[in-house]
RNA sequence: GGAGUGGUAGCUCAAUUGGUUAGAGCAUCUCACUGUCACUGAGAAGGUUGCGGGUUCGAGUCCCGUCCAUUCCGCCA
């Protein structure tokens, strides 16, 4: 008999079927044996009684909680239930035998005993089987793919570009080394010098979705040595605030999907609304910024960049006087942003880029880019930095190279703040961090 | 890299501020129970209090070292 999903079984009533999931909970009650299964679809109770059989009520007394097992039975109406029915158990096959007790308590409507976000990770795997995680992977897959989809329809191209490269991209930030055959290589911390020369290349619009590393050392709750990059490049733009058009388009279409398709279990079960803006998102320079900043008494990091407090303070400041939850701050001290970054040419103190910031977390850093190879040579000269290994990028720009800009957005922040998720790590798959990598094999090795 | 907080049973926590045998809930095991639904009831097992040293008649508690975790900062998405 083929296997029937969970939320299929309404339809069945009184009809034989077979189910395939998860011992979710036993309550045994001697010759009457109540088992709730479980599945990606849903939760089913289902009973076995001694009268079907000695070695059927043998064989469920002898489960575990998370054991998968493959049953066959009759759905029957039962007003006893919640649900108004349940499976009469004629069948069962133990196809994997949980060991028991389990190393974390997994997550559920009754435990008030959730087992801390470290060990959970250690065992992701038995953690990621709860429903909250079940629907922020669901979330996560709409996420990227709503994203994607608004970039494709758009009339953008998608690239891969490489992840291990010859030359660090940005100045600065730590790179991993790798061995690559006899040479040194780097892990990429960002496709931007590739995405760039999709510009030269004439593709005009590209997206690149993937993985990217820093070798930061960075403890905090918004951090991770390796996240995804959903990054987007335009050619022939006037101005960097067409970039922050789209980008503004595009998550509020990605917010509207992932709304409408999980909006109302996404509230009961992370206890947040999806807020959509009505208009645009909200905008202001980072001289204004200060200004207000300063006005509530927020201590100030200095004038070329924002602290996690002032990040926090400012986005709740712009809620309070606007309702959104989204802002762009503009009108960044150059010296403080990358050298790829374009001045502003009636100001050259300026840049002509942006960051978003969603409820005090920054998502995103913008910019339009210098497209004019003598200018950048010079923004990298600025800074210090070792002008021969940037060659081969600055070969993109010899030969044509249309005036371009584009972002990235870290979508483990995105996805973070979309369910109001206390931690970084959550959001994630399987993280990494500067001290997390290889952990479980290490305990087990003990 | 800097600062703070913490580490007690498989999990979540307690231990009256240095005092006798370190407790509870959940999970586990045994027994009972034919309508449970956070099943219930009876019982059992489970601990090198992260590790090493010190102070003290006495240390889970105080001190030093060390490891691990965590939060914030720095760095960034």
């Amino acid at each position: 008999m083929e296997r029937i999903l969970i939320d299929q079984l309404k339809n069945k009533i009184e009809q034989e079927v077979r189910i395939r999931g998860r011992v979710d909970t036993i309550r045994d009650q001697g010759k009457i044996v109540f088992l709730v299964i479980r599945d990606g679809s849903g939760k089913v109770q289902a009973v076995a009684w001694q009268g079907n059989g000695e070695e059927l009520i043998k064989t469920v007394k002898s489960l575990t909680l998370e054991s998968i097992v493959d049953i066959t039975g009759e759905v029957k109406e039962a007003n006893q239930v919640e649900q108004g029915f349940e499976i009469d158990i004629k069948d069962i096959r133990i196809d994997s035998l949980a060991q028991s007790p389990l190393p974390i308590v997994v997550e559920g409507e009754h435990n008030d005993n959730v087992t801390a976000l470290d060990q959970r990770l250690d065992y992701r795997w038995i953690d990621l089987r709860s429903p909250r995680n079940q629907l922020m992977m669901s979330v996560s897959t709409l996420m990227t793919d709503k994203l994607r989809e608004f970039c494709i329809s758009n009339n953008f191209k998608e690239i891969q570009a490489p992840r291990i490269i010859r030359t660090a991209s940005e100045s600065g930030a730590n790179v991993f080394e790798v061995k690559y055959f006899d040479k040194k290589a780097y892990l990429a911390q960002s496709p931007q010098f590739h995405k760039q020369m999709a510009m030269a290349a004439g593709l005009e619009r590209v997206f690149n979705v993937g993985p990217v590393f820093r070798a930061e050392k960075s403890f905090t709750t918004r951090h991770l040595t390796e996240y995804t990059s959903f990054d987007v490049e335009i050619a022939y733009i006037d101005s960097y605030k067409e970039l922050c058009v789209f980008e503004q388009e595009m998550i509020k279409s990605m917010l509207k999907a992932v709304k409408e398709e999980y909006g109302e279990r996404i509230k009961e079960l992370f206890k947040i609304e999806i807020n959509i803006p009505n208009g645009d998102f909200e905008y202001i320079t980072v001289e204004q910024a200060k200004a207000k900043l300063a006005k509530i008494g927020v201590s100030s990091k200095g004038d070329e960049d924002f602290s996690p407090e002032e990040e926090r303070k400012l986005s709740e400041i712009i809620k309070e006087e606007t309702g959104c939850e989204f802002l762009f701050v503009t009108d960044y001290p150059h010296v403080g942003r990358a050298f790829y970054h374009m001045k502003d040419p009636h100001n050259p103190k300026i840049a002509l880029g942006f960051d978003l910031f969603w409820n005090g977390i920054e998502i995103t850093t913008g910019a339009q880019r210098e497209h004019r190879i003598d200018a950048l040579r010079e923004n990298a000269k600025e800074r210090g930095m070792d002008l021969t290994s940037l060659e081969d990028y600055f070969e993109y720009f010899k030969y044509g190279c249309p005036p371009h800009g584009g972002f990235a957005i870290g979508t483990e922040r995105l996805l973070m703040k979309m369910l109001n998720l206390e931690s970084i790590l959550e959001a994630t798959y399987l993280p990494n961090t500067p001290n997390r990598l290889g952990k479980l094999i290490t305990k087990i090795g003990k």
